[in-house]
RNA sequence: UGGGGCGUAGCCAAGUGGUAAGGCAGCGGAUUUUGAUUCCGCCAUUCGGAGGUUCGAAUCCUCCCGCCCCAGCCA
């Protein structure tokens, strides 16, 4: 087998590169170029991320290219700040353009210079019609349209219209450019469909040059024949459109006749990602912003800690299809973990902090313990953390009255702090409110590092940090943005869990994560991956929690409180 | 009810006439100074249903059922 081969046998099955590999193989393309095309109208989300990773990596396993195409056709929805943010997390995904940068604007006069043809070869014309009219007259899924009164207009009055209409003569809606091609067809698109409308509007790129826009039918296939595109990738909502596309390409002197397949939209369960109930998130304050890290945005990910590696591992994982599906969020949170685990450095953090007083450690005295850096992988070396006479270990990790199975602290048992010594929890000190607020715990000084000479074992280690040397830092736990696995994208405002953001102010930490570097992943151990949020200062330590580790002792303990125990 | 698609395990998904891959989740068990990781094992006699063709059907044919998309001058 041949390396390409190899690459592309790794890169995976799925009827897409099948085709092309066939297309490829038979001759039909000596190269294979794709596109991806956004419009600019919002951020990138997780579901764009399949459709990069699909286009880029087609091209890339079958030494083509891809082009990043702005599907700039509705001034009025568009803006800069959005063209800014794709190109930005583009790049992080981990996927390069190179100089293959395109706009559907850059095309618009030669788009324009196409519609004229097709008005003189009587396939187009201006149509007087209101919207209201339009819609009447379109006919129904199961009724045949009829055909407007303007449909037999002489070739000369649709270019004058035409150009009028470019002029800047007409006010918007006042008509539009329509194909002639049939009112009863049983495809709602092919019923004369709108090329031309207009917009007197500002285009973030073309500016005040054009008052009139190419619909979306009339710009996208074209600019894929412009651009040479082989394989046009896009979601199944489009098949529909696809007799379209080729009437077009078919009727115009394009450079060449691209062909369009349509593979299944991602969805994810607990979230929703269509652009439009994203904006209203961020728009209504349900979310701080488009990189909240509640969001499944690829700027709301990134800020949350989640790898361009481990997203693109879940599309590899997910597959391409064509039946409509929702990804169980658990795929997305395993590929994060898989990723984390080999690559993040551990460290001790204490969440929400109960205070440990050693009674029979000295006062006054301290040692430096040898922690390791990364189980698995001895180069990550290891650091030194400050032991002493008072620690913080997790609320969590100590239970007064525990049930069976409670492997932790609670009085009388023995735990062993990580790297440290066997403890033994002999006090529980309540306020006066009945509330636990340090525990007095005795050591055994034989168990340095973490070992008992005489061989007795202990069932669970608990991470701690010293009282003295920790450093206070905020931690913010983040769960589904929605606590139902399929919330209602038409009533999603009432069906955010407010809880989704945790926000643990007093947590303390390890000295050695004063270090840490934003977008440096950490496992705060026993806990989950961690890294810096840009809202931490060097005073204030901010951490985000990326994804928490598994934890079989939390299902167990929920089982036993649902089963009464 | 018109047109276009899609139904393989709880979820995703291979399979294209030769006797149901893989992953996630779940469940057991081993190892473990993270209840993590790792490792091992289990998890569809059956492919939406019913007929038919065939030595042989998830794959071919017929009918039926269910789900999704389309009636923007959005993309």
């Amino acid at each position: 087998m041949s390396v390409a081969e190899n690459i592309a046998r790794e890169a995976g099955q799925d009827f897409i590169r099948d085709i092309v590999r066939a297309d490829l193989a038979s001759g039909q393309h000596k190269t294979v170029v794709t596109r991806f095309p956004p419009e600019p109208n919002g951020y990138l989300h997780i579901g764009h991320a399949k459709s990069i990773c699909l286009n880029f990596g087609i091209a890339e396993e079958f030494d083509g290219h891809c082009n990043l195409r702005y599907d700039d056709t509705n001034p009025t929805k568009e803006d800069q700040e959005y063209i800014d943010a794709i190109e930005r997390d583009v790049r992080w995904l981990g996927f390069d353009w190179g100089s293959h940068l395109y706009h559907a604007s850059d095309y618009f006069e030669q788009l324009y210079a196409w519609a004229e043809e097709l008005i003189r070869a009587g396939e187009a014309y201006i149509d007087d019609q209101s919207q209201e009219q339009m819609r009447a007259t379109r006919g129904t899924l199961t009724e045949p349209g009829t055909n407007s009164p303007f449909r037999e207009r002489s070739v000369e009055e649709n270019l004058d219209l035409f150009r009028r209409m470019r002029a800047g003569e007409f006010p918007n809606g006042a008509r539009v450019l329509r194909a002639k091609i049939d009112m009863t067809s049983g495809n709602i698109n092919l019923r004369d469909p709108v090329l031309y409308r207009i917009l007197h509007a500002e285009h973030p790129r073309t500016g005040k040059a054009w008052c009139i826009y190419p619909s979306y039918d009339f710009a996208h296939g074209q600019s894929d024949a412009i651009e040479r595109i082989t394989h046009s990738l896009c979601t199944l909502e489009f098949e529909d459109h696809r007799p379209l596309y080729n009437w077009l390409l078919d009727n115009l002197p394009v450079p060449s006749h691209p062909h369009q397949y349509e593979f299944a939209r991602l969805n994810l369960t607990h979230t929703i990602l269509s652009k439009r109930v994203l904006t209203e998130l961020v728009r209504g304050g349900h979310v701080s912003g488009w990189d909240d890290p509640r969001m499944p945005t690829l700027a709301g990910l990134r800020r949350r800690g989640v790898p361009p590696a481990a997203i693109r591992e879940f599309v590899k994982r997910i597959g391409v299809a064509k039946a409509n599906s929702v990804v169980d969020a658990a795929m997305l949170d395993f590929a994060i973990r898989e990723h984390l685990n080999k690559i993040a450095q551990r460290r001790m953090a204490v969440l929400r902090p109960l205070k440990v007083v050693i009674e029979n450690y000295p006062e006054g005295k301290s040692e430096d313990l040898e922690a390791v850096n990364h189980p698995d992988d001895a180069a990550a070396g290891t650091r030194h953390i400050r032991f002493g006479r008072e620690f913080y270990v997790e609320r969590d990790d100590f239970m007064e009255n525990p049930p069976k199975k409670f492997f932790r602290l609670s009085p009388g048992a023995e735990v062993r702090l990580r790297y440290a010594y066997f403890i033994t929890c002999r006090e529980v000190v309540k306020n006066g409110a009945g509330e636990v607020v340090e525990l007095r715990c005795v050591y055994d000084p034989a168990t340095k590092g973490g070992n008992a000479p005489d061989g007795r074992k202990v069932k669970a280690t608990l991470h701690w940090v010293s009282a003295r040397d920790s450093l206070p830092a905020e931690v913010r736990l983040y769960n589904p943005l929605f606590t139902r696995p399929d919330p209602d994208p038409g009533n999603f405002a009432a069906q955010v869990d407010p809880n989704a953001l945790e926000v643990l102010a007093d947590a303390r930490v390890e000295p050695a994560l004063a270090e840490l570097k934003p977008g440096e992943a950490v496992q705060f151990e026993r806990q989950g991956y961690f890294c810096l949020d840009p809202d931490s200062a060097a005073k204030r330590l901010v951490f985000n929690r990326t994804v928490g580790l598994r934890d079989t002792w939390a299902k167990v303990s929920v089982a036993k409180v649902a089963a009464g125990s």
